[in-house]
DNA sequence: CTGTTAGCGCTTTCAA
DNA sequence: TTGAAAGCGCTAACAG
């Protein structure tokens, strides 16, 4: 208060220690409360520190004790709103235990996957969240986890780590029955990527639900391609515009469903008359779309707590080497888009309620 | 490869040295591509570290060079779909340049924002963009601008800083003068907060429209409190009850525009037959909902590649002490949710065309 | 062109 | 309880 505003040089824990009138070493140990201190000591300390407007250099920390305090996470898009639950999710959590978050974004590109996990490395994060990881590359993920902790967010990047998982698979299942029961038949199931946990998860319950009636899906109505917007609306378009169109859509995401109810509109079909639609993943645009849409939702905020839990508790017990796999649950939520096809698309073998 | 995997402990530069045979300094010397070394000796060290598998350790680059190559970015919500899309860019031009961004999301939280630029400095971030800073502590900012870069982002932080600025202040202007051409009078302006930037220029806009026609807003329907979902709802709600309702709303951003959208649903009425909405930010649901929703908007991605850009700009001059201050303008797009206001609430002084 | 050396700021032995 | 000193891994300055 007193003191003239330090002018750039920054002010280190030894200005402190001189301006307490103590040694270096004291000075560190009256700041990080590790004992052994008078405390008078400690009260010089701080005051100093407070008067000079010592600001700890973390990286110097780090240095020392060899651990950063961060955990990266990687996603391959941060504007995705499913996403984003997670994310604040982790941020809050991990936030409260001192850590902090380091997020990057893939955007899809395995090559800035690449260096992104290089990045990490290189700031020797001490854990990393991966929720993208579109390359299975064992070798490359086992050197890392010899490294550091790793967590799969919804991917399945070794046989054996921890992971968070949603249970896609069940969901898919569950939404599929639904249409089924309500007579459709030609279900289109649009998912970016069947490659990735998600999509290989959907689509086998979604083809699971089929089977159990007896009966096959039309391999034609499963897309699973691309997740932009423009892509699932010349997709579902041309679905539409078939001779054997779709009854019913089953699709992934804000994108994608997007793309679908605009090509709804465009082909001169309303929804749910015509066609009825189930959003995987819920949403503003689906809670509030005329009609309500019918989502899958599954609770962000606790697949992001549970990533950081499992991550800070394999960061705080040494090498303790039992795997965690958790499962996350999802719900139908039943809205206003979904109705029985109309007469016209009911195929012959129409089965009981 | 023929060596085994190099267990936990870590190999450093000294180690690729010794490999290669050659000192410490000039291990260093061609990792960096800094010159003064034959092409023979960047090759050994090259191979060796690959072989190696050397990770260079950032925490004490860092130190010696005192720059981290890191850039914070301070957002008051990670989720909003506003800011996606500038963080997005922001990462993306940052990476292109070879920095490093570390966000974090304030939640409105003022201690949290606290304790998080806390964070940034003891990480030793080069710069900052504020994106959110709700308190106004002029003296706090003065410090932090004399350690690192700072950039506003949409936000009044200093009077003489760097600063991105989106126009809000002509957005609201054309957007409430073209609801006036309407015929209507009765406007409701729906923000969060009346203090930030934001707010304030919107409400400014907003007003100087109404006087340029020579008349007064209503002070009872500028509700500037908060931007939840639930409270916009019910504020809405209570606005649509009043003997006097508004006949338009003018909301901003997606949360409070849900609200505001449920309802008019809730109380009855059509949009825009009843009721006129604009959405100040475009975004999925305004595109899609039925009727779309006419909307301000403004280049998400030049916002944050501007950030961005004046942010590297002044990390590569050396004290350049020009601030720069950049606008961004806004648009509007006419969609359908804007009808004359219905004859039983138009008043008498109705105004031509 | 290359090797040696001095720290960057901090924590943590080890003596006192 | 405290002070002195050794490094964490790296770059840059200085000799050779």
């Amino acid at each position: 208060m007193s003191c003239d505003k330090p002018m750039k040089s920054k002010v280190t824990i030894r200005d402190v220690a001189k301006a307490a009138g103590v040694s270096l070493g004291t000075a560190s140990r009256a700041l990080n409360q590790s004992g052994h201190v008078s405390t008078q000591a400690i009260a010089e300390v701080t005051r100093a520190a407070r008067e000079l407007g010592y600001v700890p250099n973390a990286l110097a920390q780090s240095m020392r004790t060899q651990s950063t305090g961060v955990v990266g996470l990687l996603v391959s898009d941060i504007a995705n709103p499913l996403y984003a639950g997670i994310i604040n999710a982790v941020e809050a959590r991990l936030f409260a235990a001192g850590y902090t978050l380091l997020l990057a974004s893939t955007h899809g590109d395995a090559n800035r996957e690449k260096s992104l996990i290089d990045l990490f490395r290189r700031r020797r994060v001490d854990g990393l969240i991966l929720g993208a990881c579109d390359s299975e590359k064992p070798e490359m993920l086992e050197r890392l986890a010899s490294e550091l902790q790793v967590v799969a967010l919804d991917r399945d990047i070794t046989t054996e780590g921890t992971a968070i998982h949603v249970d896609h698979y069940h969901g898919a299942l569950q939404a599929t029955r639904y249409l089924l029961k309500l007579g459709h038949r030609r279900i289109a199931l649009l998912t970016p990527g069947s490659t990735l946990r998600p999509g290989r998860e959907r689509i086998a319950g979604f083809k699971d639900a089929f089977s159990a009636q007896g009966i096959q899906p039309d391999p034609r109505l499963i897309r699973a391609e691309s997740s932009s917007m423009e892509f699932s609306f010349s997709e579902a378009l041309a679905l539409l515009s078939s001779p054997e169109a779709p009854t019913a859509f089953l699709c992934l995401g804000t994108r994608i469903m997007s793309g679908v109810l605009q090509a709804i509109r465009h082909s001169g079909r309303t929804m749910p008359d015509d066609v009825s639609v189930i959003s995987i993943g819920d949403t503003d645009l689906a809670q509030l779309f005329t009609p309500p849409i019918t989502s899958l939702n599954w609770d962000l905020a606790a697949v992001g707590t549970a990533c950081a839990e499992v991550m800070l508790r394999s960061l705080s017990t040494r090498e303790a080497k039992e795997p965690e796999r958790i499962l996350i649950t999802t719900q139908m939520i039943l809205r206003e888009s979904c109705m029985p096809p109309p007469v016209a698309a009911r195929t012959a073998v129409d089965m009981t309620s």
